[in-house]
DNA sequence: TTAAAAGTTGAAGTATACTTTAAGTTAATC
DNA sequence: GATTAACTTAAAGTATACTTCAACTTTTAA
């Protein structure tokens, strides 16, 4: 089964310059062509655009997602050097989710002390030591900016 | 206190070109300004910097931070449409975790998939129902792009 | 077989978020 | 008081990921 780009563009819901650009990048390197250059989408190639795009959607840069692919087309020899970017692509992932958890709870936040705001007209005021506030992370930052002012003063 | 963009930019860890360019987008709208022109920070703004940094890193657009910010400047009438703002971040968020936590079952299942490689000398297949390999997915686009064939052949 | 539809490349254009540079002003230090 | 360090703006430049355009070729269909 042979699929044109066009058709290939509507089922997986990519532009189809989206994918002119990512065969331009080296990123459909199994993608083949006619002897008059138009691109046939095979079943197979399916499996790689999806991972291209998992891969794209937690971060991974166009020219990195190259680099893998291009790995990938060596063969088993460079299975070393492709599990150390999975596995640098899921120490980031875990980062992104635990910013993200966090971030949540901070929004969270916010929307339930605007809720308080309006059910109190506007006459709510927060705990300072609310957990998931920005204040008490602001603190922090102001302590070192004090140290600093004191440290200028001192050189004075 | 005040504090130079310097200072600011060092203890917050951002460039003082981004802060400026913060500023021109209208993100420091609180940050007060010398009559000769110099940003003067105080204790009150890092609150804000931090706010700008947590909705930046969760996707937000600087140009949708800089309404959020000039909403809360026009204080509790707007905070309706402050509320549906990060409503819709979190919105965002909880779709971002989501995604992130799958992508990273694939990650690992590819990670798996090449240690196995590895310990078999290259003699390993994957179970074609293993959940979170990329195949299954495949599978569902593969059968669609074989409808859209079979409609084609009925036309002719 | 010929016109329209769809495909191609290469180059330029767009959006976003900055960074760098240039030219000048202000503040701090000797 | 002068030099230097730090600050300012405006404009141009960079990086990334595309999209659009122009000019042309190939395929499809009447």
């Amino acid at each position: 089964m042979k699929y044109s780009i066009q058709t290939i563009s509507k089922v997986l819901g990519i532009p189809p310059s989206t994918l002119r650009y990512y065969d331009k990048e080296g990123l459909l390197p199994f993608v083949e062509k006619t002897s008059a250059g138009v691109r046939q989408f095979k079943d197979a190639d399916i499996e790689w655009l999806l991972t291209i795009e998992c891969l794209k959607q937690c971060g991974m840069k166009i020219s990195d997602i190259a680099k893998y692919i291009s790995l990938c087309e060596k063969g088993n020899s460079t299975i070393n050097e492709r599990y150390l970017m999975l596995q640098n692509l899921e120490r980031n992932i875990n980062e992104q989710i635990k910013f993200l958890k966090n971030s949540k709870k901070r929004i969270d936040f916010k929307l339930w002390f605007y809720q308080k705001l309006v059910e109190t007209d506007g006459n709510f005021m927060a705990e300072t030591n609310e957990s998931y506030s920005f204040r008490n992370d602001a603190v922090d930052y102001i302590e070192k900016l004090h140290k600093i002012a004191e440290n200028k003063n001192k050189a004075e």
